[in-house]
DNA sequence: GAGCACAATATTGTATACACTTTGGGGCAA
DNA sequence: TTGCCCCAAAGTGTATACAATATTGTGCTC
């Protein structure tokens, strides 16, 4: 433990290692390696990624700001739990934007993007037959956001890559164990139409899509998780 | 000068000063007193508003999370100035969200939310009557979130929120001063139709609302501010 | 033994100190 | 004069120290 963290350095030689470790942060989240409700108490934090408190601060207020993590005053920080209604709101917001969007995607979408989003779905069913079953989610996740790039509105994609991430919390409170994973299919006809440049298409499999998963929750009451007892008395 | 903030407390005894710091700013940007591009010094912040660089610092991470500021790694943070490309994608994706949501609200909105409204529009005339330009502002933009709220879709109430923060220094940078202020008509029948719980008005109302404010934007160069200059070159 | 009050501990909130980066100016050389 | 380099000053980035608050454990009282 306490390996130093692995800047990601993103193009140029500047590195706020705030951005670091949230973004480690949120990737954990996505895979479901930290289940909703967790406690990130700083000074742990801070060791685990070998910098102070002040980043890890920032990392933290970053994240509140998109939802995955509650800040409670002078309590500390948690992974967020979204309500049956917040998880509700979370998927109807999708399905105002992402049809849209998956519309005007596969108008402008390049050979370049089909090529990339083709590669996507490839990485996802190989994450799949390797049984890493948190990677496969962050990619389907991930495809969506890169939908949302293509489409060109850089704006609705960060409304989008919010929307996606609070996604990983409510599918790992609320997913119903039965309904198998369809996604497979879903996104290659997706990426096809995309590629096809058939908006019409894109964004009606994107609704379907989007229908499908909404429906495969059970939006009653949330997942009982470890260490959620505490917070069910408070 | 440097008198201490006033803590807004928002209803328990729980302040935390960084959020009313970044109200402040917020407000001050909504207002236009801060034009877009100018440089918001960490230590004249602190100075005042009583508090130190970390509380400033954390609040100008929140603007910065809103793109109502645009932090520089190394050389300090400033009021965002949208680009041409950026308005356009806000004012889209306004157009996408705000119709719809103006349709929930018509059809949600209780006798005491249209009273709310009501009571929001004659601070607004009176605002505008006092020659206070920029609380009606302000005011103008708080009227779309009203709306938002009342449609009961709190996270999209949240990105439309940020989008009419944002759409304040847009229309600081864009606004052609020969469009009159034609908001007042169309924020009372907005209103008017809400209160009626007619739906379909409602959102015809706010979606040529929103096509009026955005082609009263001339968006092909930013208007050169006080203080741009510099950036110009740089 | 149960409940409450208080002290000890742990954790977060804020301020300050120090390090690093950028910026601007003055001096020196061509 | 012009161009360059180096140094000083200013300002941001990070770590740490201290204060305030919540939590937990202990002992007392009833």
């Amino acid at each position: 433990m306490t390996d130093a963290i692995s800047a990601p350095d993103g193009h140029r030689g500047d590195t706020p290692s705030s951005t670091a470790v949230s973004l480690a942060l949120a990737k954990a989240i996505h895979e479901q390696r930290l289940e909703p409700g967790i406690k990130l108490g700083e000074d742990e934090l801070a060791k685990i990624y070998g910098v102070s408190r002040t980043i890890i601060r920032s990392a933290l207020q970053t994240l509140a700001h998109g939802q995955l993590v509650e800040i409670h005053r002078n309590r500390g920080a948690f992974v967020a739990k979204p309500t049956p209604k917040e998880a509700r709101e979370v998927f109807e917001a999708r399905e105002l934007l992402e049809p849209r969007t998956a519309r005007m995607a596969a108008k402008k979408a390049s050979i370049d993007d089909i090529a990339r989003l083709g590669a996507h779905i490839d990485s996802e069913h190989k994450a799949l037959e390797e049984g890493d079953q948190g990677k496969a989610l962050y990619l389907s996740g991930q495809l969506h956001v890169q939908i949302a790039q293509i489409a060109g509105q850089a704006t609705i994609a960060g409304f989008i890559e919010d929307l996606i991430a609070r996604s990983s919390l409510i599918v790992a409170l609320y997913w119903k164990r039965e309904s198998a994973l369809c996604e497979r299919h879903a996104h290659h006809s997706l990426v096809q139409a995309i590629g096809d440049n058939d908006p019409n298409r894109a964004e009606e499999l994107m609704r379907s899509h989007l229908v499908d998963l909404h429906s495969a929750l059970d939006l009653r009451e949330p997942r009982s998780l470890a260490g959620s007892l505490r917070e069910m008395l408070e």
